[in-house]
DNA sequence: ATTGTTCGTGTATATTTTACACGAACAGGG
DNA sequence: CCCTGTTCGTGTAAAATATACACGAACAAT
C-alpha cells in the first residue's frame, strides 16, 4: 500500500460522469426525466439523463449540459447531491458519478425527446420503471434532499413562474410531502418568513373568488428561511 | 457537442482523488489535520490529507483508507461532502476531488507523522495556514455542515468517548458553533431528544462536586433529533 | 470546619405551533 | 338578476416549545 504517487497526490484515473434527477410538477404529482438506454434493444432501460465528464470540464457545467441535452431546459435551479462509485452497470465499466438534482419550473412544458434522439419521458416518482445500475438509490436521495430543503428554504418557489398564488406555493410543498396543510396555518407560515410580497394583481381561474398573486422579493436566490415552513413534518421526520 | 458516447452513456475519463478533513477537539478548540505536500522545499506547503482513488475502488474506502494512513484512524465517523473539479494546483493537471469529512474522538491521541513520512500537524480551525487549491473552501464547508447537523443529529456524540458528561457534550456544541448555551436549557433540550442516559456512575475530577455519567442509547448510530438541541442558532443562521 | 470549585435543578414568561369555520368574491346558468 | 357552486381569505384560543434566570449540593484540599 505504498504506492501513493506524490507528484500528484490527489488524483487518480478512472471514468467520470454526470447525472441528473430532473424535477417538475404537474397535476399535484412530482414526475421526473428518464432516458432510454437500450439503442436498438426491444426491452427499454430507462436511466437518468447523465453523460462523461471531458477532461478540464466543470462539474456543474456538465451537468447543466445534459440539463438542455436531454431536457432543453436551462437557467434552472441545480445543486449537487451525492457522488457515488462502482460498476455503474452490469456490463459496463467500473466509474464514479456525480449525482445532481435540478427543479423544472411546471409551467415550462417538457420535451420528449432529448437533442440526441434518445427517448426520454416524464415519470411520476411514485411509479417509476426500473432503472439502470444504482439510479434508483439517487432518485431516493434527491427526493430526500428536496423535502428535506422545503423546510428551511425558499426553494420550493423554484417550481413556481414569477407571479403565483399562496396555494400554488401550498401545493408544491403538499406534493413533494406528501402531507396536507392548513390553509390558514400555511399562509401565516410563508408570510412571517417574509420572503415574498403580493404584487396586486389577482389571477382569475373559474367561476370563484380570485386568488391574489404574490412575487419573491429576491427572484432567483434560494435562501434560508427564519422559521420551519412545516414544521409537523421537522418532528415527524426524525421520530 | 454531440460527442457523446453511449456505449459507456455515464462516465469520462479524468483524474479522481479523495479529501478528508479530519476534526478533532481539543481544549475547547476546533483542530483539524493537515498534510505537509512539500516534499523537499523549505516553504511548507499544507493540503488536506487525500489520494488519488485507484481504478474499481469504492470512494469511501479511498477516504478511509487516508484516514488511517495519515492519522491512523478508524472506525470514525465519515460523510461525504462534496465533489469538486477544477485544476488542484498551479502546476498540477485537473481532475476532481470527492471531499469528506471524519470526527475523531478527541480522548485518542493524533499521531504527528504519516504512515508514508509526510510531515503532519493538528492545526486550529481558526489559525489555518494558507491551504493548498481549494483545500480552504472544502474546509469552509466541512465546517458549516457539521455545524447543521448539530442541531438535528446526535452527530456531536462522535466526538466523545462511551461515557461522558453533560458538560462536556455542552462543550462540544459551544466549540463547535462558537457560542454558549444556558446550562439548564442545554441539558432539558438534550434530555428531551432522549438519546443518551446516565450510566449511574460518577466522573471525579477535581475539588468539587463530581457530574454523572451518561452513555448513547444506540452507541455508534447518528440519527436525527426531534427538536433542535440549540434552536436559537438556527433562527440566527438565517437572519 | 472553611474555602473554592463544579454539579444539578425549577419556574415564570415569551414565542411558536396547532386546531379550527365561515363570510367574501367571482362565473355561470336559469 | 338571482341563485348556485366554487375557491379565496381571514382570527383566535389552546398547546407546545424556547428562553431567561440563581442557588443549594457535593466534593477535595487545606
Amino acid at each position: 500500500m505504498k504506492t501513493r504517487d506524490h507528484s500528484h497526490p490527489e488524483v487518480g484515473t478512472g471514468a467520470i460522469g454526470t447525472n441528473v434527477v430532473i424535477f417538475t410538477l404537474r397535476d399535484r404529482r412530482l414526475y421526473l426525466l428518464l432516458v432510454n438506454r437500450a439503442n436498438n434493444t426491444v426491452q427499454p432501460e430507462w436511466a437518468l439523463p447523465g453523460g462523461p465528464l471531458r477532461l478540464g470540464e466543470d462539474i456543474e457545467q456538465s451537468a447543466r449540459q445534459q440539463l438542455e441535452q436531454e431536457a432543453g431546459v436551462t437557467g434552472v435551479y441545480l445543486e449537487q447531491l451525492y457522488t457515488l462509485s462502482g460498476g455503474q452497470h452490469r456490463s459496463e465499466q467500473w466509474g464514479i458519478t456525480v449525482a445532481h438534482y435540478a427543479l423544472f419550473p411546471l409551467h415550462e412544458l417538457g420535451a420528449e425527446q432529448t437533442n440526441n434522439g434518445d427517448a426520454v419521458g416524464w415519470f411520476q416518482l411514485d411509479q417509476l420503471p426500473r432503472l439502470r445500475g444504482n439510479d434508483r438509490q439517487i432518485v431516493t436521495m434527491a427526493h430526500a434532499r428536496l423535502a428535506a430543503k422545503l423546510e428551511y428554504s425558499t426553494i420550493a418557489l423554484q417550481f413556481l413562474p414569477e407571479q403565483f398564488t399562496l396555494r400554488e406555493l401550498q401545493e408544491v410543498y403538499e406534493t413533494i410531502l406528501d402531507q396536507t396543510f392548513d390553509k390558514r396555518n400555511f399562509i401565516k407560515s410563508v408570510l412571517a418568513n417574509n420572503f415574498i410580497e403580493e404584487t396586486g394583481e389577482k389571477h382569475r381561474n373559474g367561476a370563484h373568488r380570485p386568488a391574489r398573486l404574490y412575487r419573491m422579493k429576491s427572484p432567483g436566490k434560494v435562501e434560508f428561511t427564519k422559521w420551519s415552513v412545516t414544521k409537523k413534518v421537522l418532528v415527524r421526520r426524525a421520530s
